[in-house]
RNA sequence: GGGCAAGUGGCGGAAUUGGUAUACGCGCUGGUCUUAGAAACCAGUGCCGCAAGGCUUAAGAGUUCGAGUCUCUUCUUGCCCA
């Protein structure tokens, strides 16, 4: 029998596969949409699986009759490109292009149905042109701001970063100590949709829970009030928000962000400048305030307790109080709150109990959190914590002291960076020092070519030629903003320029977008659930605001997140990381070093990256075993939405199970005819039929690997029902059926195998004969006092009283219920029946 | 510290959502074929027990005719936020 040759037959439906136009149908719409990669040179496993899962979806869909569209493109600018670009001297937009064109190539040798036509680049004027445009839209309508705030700045990479691109304190990809700088930013002003970024995750049934609740989290809405504390013998008042007001009883010191306007009166005190210094170098993270130890200068300034007389408290500038959420102060109520706890501690401040912990003599060793009722606190004793904060915010608004207020934590989007390879900003500065936005007639802004990497600050600030341009309405001398924008920019639109990629005058056709939008189907990693998705998200609700024909404020109907790919580490008696391709396997236990043939450590699996050469690479994967089995194997052996072991006995076993696939279509090809019909025939018709009616349902519920399982049980039992009295013809449809069910997991073999089968209709998704599935024996339970003594196979529906004659004829139940009297009988409708008896 | 998940054989994982626990795959064991190995094929594979049978879903309790699934307590791991 001939092998299966995946080199020559995959290479063939490949060409098939790049067809343009290829998902279209009449049918109903489907925008399905994988994440699209960064041109980082190749691709790795975690795209595999992305796009592996992505096509199976898109294949689906397009079997099932809808209008698919399945694109791809590149979130082409960043980092990498310039430091890349500065190393081997060339633009980085030649190394750019340079992967682009690899990894294309690459994810052509998968096999996936994408539609190249469609194909755009974030580094293409053409596409970033549009992206000023919606910048200059939005500046119109005011969601664009310019403000001078401090920013962290990340010392290697000499540019800002985002709130949440420092972890720990850290650059995410510099691993440099983040510094706090004061810079003037452009921004996005996120915060004006920051009630329907939370509201409508309510409409996005779709999506994960846990994807929504990270968002949930990131918005922070919390409600509480303003507070105005009097400064003694001044005029003047601390305004302080919290979201605990109830514990006003227990205030024993106000604490101000160095950043606080009142923080300027001691910028001559050599203490507090020291102070200030050390407050600079930690980050503005709130994490990085959490974790740093608590620090006060003593302004020796008292202020006036607003419901206690003559009580006086003291205020400090401290270093865990952030000067750009709620009001740059607060008032410190150390029982309640563990940084206030610290801080009393540190600095000797009283701690005073305002909420019952249910022990009130006891002393605390850390603060109380909880829920209680309220003491020590005048009018709000006995109260709960919701009552109580009610009472004393209707208290401080009548009292004129402040008012209601909620607080989100979301904060506007910084989307300012000092780096070249990027989305120029369209805004020019003039003479008398406004900034306004360049006439859209003038877009793009384009990058230049001739710009010097190698010197330090920003190439685009050194640029004086490309600087210097001329205000179009005045004609007067101006100069070019010289930051770039953020690239999460750049990937917050992509959806929508996917609808009509090559559309000229404006970012997309409005007919497109409301024909194609939302997206059906978004899938990616779940490290983009809060930036990249609530960026988009914001994107979509300004487009929506400065485009009426635009209908749609949710960009993603459905959402699905995989999980990462996996792999063992290793590493070396000098504690040195080594790749898969420097051990050898002696046996079973032992790992060996290649090189030394020393004993080599084997780590945890963890996700495959760089730093820990951990990596596989999937073209050499594809090239030994095939594309079709990378894809089956990366989907078989877990759940899409967790992590998945990488393994090459794994790849190199669904390799085996192809070729039993492709022997078996072979061996029935060849097969000779029977002309009776059986009963045999009929029940593996029956039996068919459930697989395919399971493998459907699978697939809708992502449960790909139950699918997987599925095909292995289908294959065995074909196999098994070859030496059966059944027709040829039926094996043949038969196996069409299961063959096309395969198409989106291994198209290549499948199509191969339809074309031998002469499949006519192969881009139609086999219909459930509903008939077939009724006449489906069923196995059901018999139980007697809870306890299983026998599975019989019978036909559906059957109701008590038959079975209960099958079950005395012959059961081998039945041996436990002669002679005894049978109390109860629970019986479930082809499930289950237990039979109550006394012993 | 808070929130959310999750915990099932040697391993990855199934379980129609309260109804046969361990499907399917890997690994392992034995066999056929072969000079030998590899490949392929066949059989076996949760634990105890000669067997009948009993036990088993992190641990413990509860609800139920029936719990991997629901409720509570404890432990462990992962993710997010601090």
């Amino acid at each position: 029998m001939e092998r299966f040759n995946f080199q020559v037959i995959e290479k063939k439906w490949q060409k098939e596969f790049n067809k343009s136009n290829l998902n279209r149908k009449d049918g109903e719409k489907f925008y399905c949409l994988e994440m699209f990669p960064y041109p980082s040179g190749k691709i790795h496993m975690g795209h595999v699986r992305n796009y592996t899962i992505g096509d199976v979806i898109a294949r689906y869909k397009f079997l099932n009759g809808y209008n698919v569209l399945h694109p791809m493109g590149w979130d082409a600018f960043g980092l990498p490109a310039e430091n890349a670009a500065k190393s081997n001297n060339l633009n980085p937009i030649e190394w750019t292009k340079k992967n682009i064109e690899a990894m294309k190539n690459q994810l052509k040798m998968l096999g996936l149905s994408i539609d190249w036509n469609l194909e755009i680049s974030t580094c293409d004027k053409s596409y970033y042109k549009h992206q000023q445009e919606l910048f200059i839209d939005f500046y119109n309508h005011g969601l664009v701001s310019r403000k001078e705030t401090y920013v962290n700045w990340d010392p290697v990479e000499k540019t800002v970063l985002a709130n949440e691109q420092v972890i720990n304190g850290k650059g995410w990809r510099s691993n440099a100590t983040v510094e706090r700088k004061k810079l003037s930013q452009w921004f996005f002003n996120t915060t004006k949709f920051s009630n329907q970024l939370l509201n409508d995750l309510d409409k996005l049934e779709g999506w994960p829970e846990k994807v929504k609740l990270m968002q949930k989290n990131w918005i922070g809405k919390s409600y509480g009030c303003e507070l105005n504390f009097k400064i003694q013998s001044k005029k003047e008042n601390i305004k302080v928000f919290t979201t605990r007001p109830d514990t006003i009883f227990g205030a024993s010191f106000i604490a101000i962000s160095v950043d606080h306007p009142l923080s300027k009166d001691f910028l001559h005190n050599k203490e507090f400048q020291s102070f200030k210094e050390q407050c600079n170098k930690m980050g503005t993270t709130e994490e990085a305030l959490a974790n740093a130890e608590k620090l006060g200068f003593n302004t020796n300034l008292l202020v006036e307790h607003p419901f206690i007389k003559n009580k006086k408290i003291p205020v400090y500038i401290a270093n865990f109080v952030l000067m750009d959420y709620g009001t740059g102060a607060i008032f410190g109520c150390p029982a309640h709150d563990q940084r206030d706890f610290d801080f009393a501690k540190k600095y000797n401040l009283e701690i005073l109990k305002v909420v019952s912990d249910g022990n009130e003599d006891k002393i605390l060793s850390e603060a109380y959190t909880g829920t209680g009722n309220l003491i020590n606190s005048d009018f709000l004793n006995n109260l709960n914590v919701e009552a109580a904060k009610e009472k004393i915010i209707n208290e401080i608004e009548e009292k004129n002291l402040g008012k209601r207020k909620t607080l989100f934590r979301l904060k506007d989007w910084g989307i300012s960076r000092q780096r070249y390879w990027g989305c120029p900003i369209p805004m020019i500065y003039l003479e008398d020092g406004s900034v306004v936005p360049v006439e859209k007639s003038e877009l793009p802004i384009e990058l230049p070519i001739d710009i010097d990497l190698k010197s330090s600050g920003n190439p685009l600030d050194n640029h004086i030629k490309w600087k210097k341009t001329i205000h179009k309405a005045s004609g007067k001398p101006a100069v070019r903003e010289t930051d770039t924008l953020d690239t999460f920019v750049d990937s917050s639109w992509y959806f929508l320029r996917f609808c009509s990629p090559n559309h000229k005058s404006s970012p997309f056709d409005d007919k497109n977008v409301n024909y194609w939008m939302p997206v059906d189907q978004y899938i990616g990693g779940v490290e983009h659930a809060i930036l990249h998705l609530l960026y988009s998200r914001f994107f979509m609700k300004s487009i929506n605001l400065c485009n009426k024909k635009i209908k749609l404020s949710e960009p993603f109907k459905n959402l699905f997140t995989q999980g990462m790919v996996c792999h063992e580490t290793y590493k070396d008696k000098n504690d040195k990381w080594l790749s898969p391709e420097e051990i050898e396997k002696t046996d079973s236990k032992n790992i060996i070093k290649k090189s030394d043939k020393s004993k080599v450590i084997v780590g945890p699996s963890e996700s495959m990256s760089k730093s820990k050469k951990n990596t596989i690479d999937p073209e050499t994967m594809i090239k030994q075993y095939g594309a079709d089995a990378v894809r089956w194997f990366i989907l078989s052996d877990s759940p899409p939405e967790k992590d998945v072991q990488w393994s090459d006995v794994g790849v190199a076993s669904a390799n085996k199970f192809l070729q039993k696939i492709w022997n078996l279509n072979q061996l029935i090809l060849n097969k000779k005819d029977v002309k009776n019909i059986s009963t045999e025939q009929t029940e593996f018709e029956i039996r068919i039929e459930t697989f395919v009616f399971k493998i459907d349902k699978l697939i809708n519920n992502f449960q790909l690997n139950v699918a997987i399982a599925q095909f292995y049980e289908s294959y065995k039992f074909f196999n098994d029902s070859l030496n059966l009295n059944i027709n040829k013809e039926v094996l043949k449809n038969n196996l069409i059926k299961i063959m096309k069910l395969m198409i989106p997991f291994v198209p290549h073999l499948a199509h191969e195998c339809l074309v031998d089968l002469k499949c006519k209709n192969v881009n139609e998704w086999p219909k459930i004969n509903q008939k077939l599935l009724k006449d489906l024996k069923i196995n059901l339970v018999v139980q007697i006092n809870g306890k299983t003594r026998d599975v019989i196979n019978i036909t559906k529906d059957l109701n008590e009283v038959e079975l209960n004659k099958i079950i005395t004829k012959s059961s081998k139940a039945n041996k436990y219920l002669e002679n005894k009297k049978i109390i109860k009988t629970i019986f479930v409708k082809n499930k289950i029946i237990n039979y109550l008896i006394k012993n």
